[in-house]
RNA sequence: GGCCCUAUCGUCUAGUGGCCUAGGACGUAGCGUUCUCAACGCUAAAACACGGGUUCGAUUCCCGUUAGGGCUACCA
């Protein structure tokens, strides 16, 4: 490990006008795969300048989401606290105004800034007329060399005297990237002495911070030039930029609203594990140089490498993420699964025994694909849901024999009651009947009376599970349903 | 409109001039197992956007076209 690789020092810095989303959490997973892998920091700043938009309830919603994926910050806001983790803070530009102030002052007095008075009317229509010349907008400089206030004019805004110059950087994931700063005109970076913009906060608390590594969304590249033109004002020193591949719907499509303003704790209600979820992220615009796709955190951090990640937007589509879930659910004992079960059966008001759970979860299991499915396909052990009684009857044969196969069954049943109802004591004791009367019409509508439905577990799964009592009760219901047809 | 980014199976991707009759995974289809579903096993279909160069040789390098996307705020 050289030196170098010890300070790196990356941030994710989301504003808190809305909830933490998909694309958010993908790129503090990457950042923080990158401080970890390297041995570095990983910095959470909340950037809330825009105090209308920015609420507490959605920075609620980034720490929790963060949290809930395990991605922790070695510096930054903690949740509930009015103190903070670290040495740069505080990390909420709302309280960082001082910094800002001192560093806007500085460019006031090297006359890099400047204050101008143009109103929002007088910008719109100079906009207009650009417009209508068919020449691209951008502010004229009106204000820039004036010495004093122009007579019943207030001071609007604080501009930067964009240099007109070449701005190139190189980026990790995409090489070097040109601009010509002449297009952009002298950018407005604070409304006042306490109210910085983006562009120039950002920059102030990237160096403030000591950030090394830069790693964002692509919609950030086109801000890149106008920052690296302000470090270079402010005598900062270069930060190592990679701008990440944004993410689309599943027809490859812009991110619509719908994914967009989506909390990724959504995904914790529709039941998927947090493993799987951040293995799914780290997959959409990244692959290991093998062919491995399921990694451990651990086997993450030791595999991921910024330079292989993909340079086109990446389209998630939900059937992996499906999937993924259901490879970590395999993996998982059935204790874990059992305890990770359990909230989501309070909010069902639903309270069985541990030990019950436990054997459901064993027979279930392999048919499960997030927590949220379990009640679809195993609420029948809680309930016999109501069913149409010629679904108990086998391909062509007629209800009458149904009827009669399942009167035997019950026979065998209750005289083995005795004993466990196991799988195998009872597979034994139907053995004779099955093979009489074919394994179908004998475990056909046995399945359909225990379960209620025409896919489930082997029945005699079922059946152990179930018990001796309740197998009876449901044989018996079914039994009464043919009578009555 | 201007500036910028991107382009391999439906999707996520491997691939950095010959190893490619383009590999893997999800999904799809078929078969096997089976009372059903799931799981599992096997098999199949499926891609280098297009047009020019460069080169003995281009998926790979360059240019253009096309198509997506981003930015173009006193939002971040």
């Amino acid at each position: 490990m050289t030196s170098q690789e010890k300070s790196v020092r990356v941030r994710l810095a989301p504003s808190p006008t809305g909830f933490l989303h998909i694309g958010t959490a993908r790129t503090a997973l990457f950042n923080w795969l990158f401080a970890r892998k390297h041995k570095g920091v990983f910095v959470l700043r909340i950037e809330d300048t825009d105090r209308d938009r920015s609420k507490k309830e959605y920075e609620q919603d980034i720490f929790e989401g963060l949290a809930w994926l395990g991605l922790t910050w070695d510096e930054g806001p903690i949740p509930g606290a009015p103190t903070y983790r670290g040495s740069s803070g505080p990390y909420r530009q709302s309280e960082r105004g001082a910094t800002y102030k001192k560093y806007l002052e500085l460019l006031l007095e090297e006359k890099r800034a400047y204050f101008c008075y143009c109103t929002k009317e007088e910008l719109e229509a100079e906009r207009q007329t650009m417009l209508g010349q068919g020449l691209p907008p951008k502010y004229g400089g009106h204000c820039r060399e004036l010495r004093s206030r122009p007579p019943g004019k207030k001071p609007e805004v604080i501009r930067f005297k964009t240099p007109e110059s070449r701005v190139e950087f190189k980026d990790v994931i995409r090489g070097k990237v040109e601009f010509d700063a002449s297009t952009f005109g002298d950018i407005v970076i604070a409304k006042d002495l306490e109210s910085p913009l983006y562009n120039f906060a950002a920059v102030v608390d990237d160096y403030e911070m000591r950030i090394t590594h830069v790693i964002r969304g692509e919609d950030h590249i086109s801000n890149t030039p106008k920052q690296i033109l302000l470090q270079k004002a402010l005598n900062f020193p270069d930060v190592i930029y990679a701008h990440l591949p944004l993410i689309l719907n599943p027809d490859r499509t812009k991110l619509s609203k719908r994914y967009n303003e989506m909390s990724l704790l959504e995904y914790r209600k529709e039941g998927y594990l947090p493993a799987a979820l951040v293995n799914f992220l780290a997959l959409l615009g990244w692959h290991s140089e093998g062919d491995q796709e399921i990694f451990t955190l651990k086997e993450l951090i030791r595999e991921f490498d910024i330079k292989r990640v993909q340079k086109a937007g990446a389209a998630f589509n939900l059937e992996k993420l499906d999937w993924l879930n259901k490879e970590y659910l395999k993996n998982l004992s059935t204790d874990e699964i059992v305890d990770t079960l359990i909230p989501f059966l309070e909010a069902k008001r639903l309270g069985p025994s541990r030990e019950f759970l436990s054997k459901i979860v064993e027979v279930e299991r392999s048919r499960m694909k997030n927590l949220n499915n379990f009640f679809e396909i195993a609420g029948f052990f809680f309930a016999l849901p109501d069913y149409d009684p010629l679904l108990l009857v086998w391909q062509k044969e007629p209800a009458s024999k149904t009827k009669v196969i399942l009167k035997g069954i019950l026979e065998i049943i209750d005289r083995i009651k005795s004993k466990t109802l196991s799988r195998t004591v009872l597979a034994e004791a139907l053995a004779d009947l099955a093979e009489k009367e074919g394994r179908g019409p004998v475990f056909w509508p046995l399945r359909v009376a225990v379960s209620g439905q025409r896919a489930s577990p082997d029945p005699l799964e079922i059946i152990e599970t179930l018990g001796y009592e309740e197998t009876r009760r449901r044989i018996e219901t079914a039994i009464k349903k043919i009578d009555r047809k």
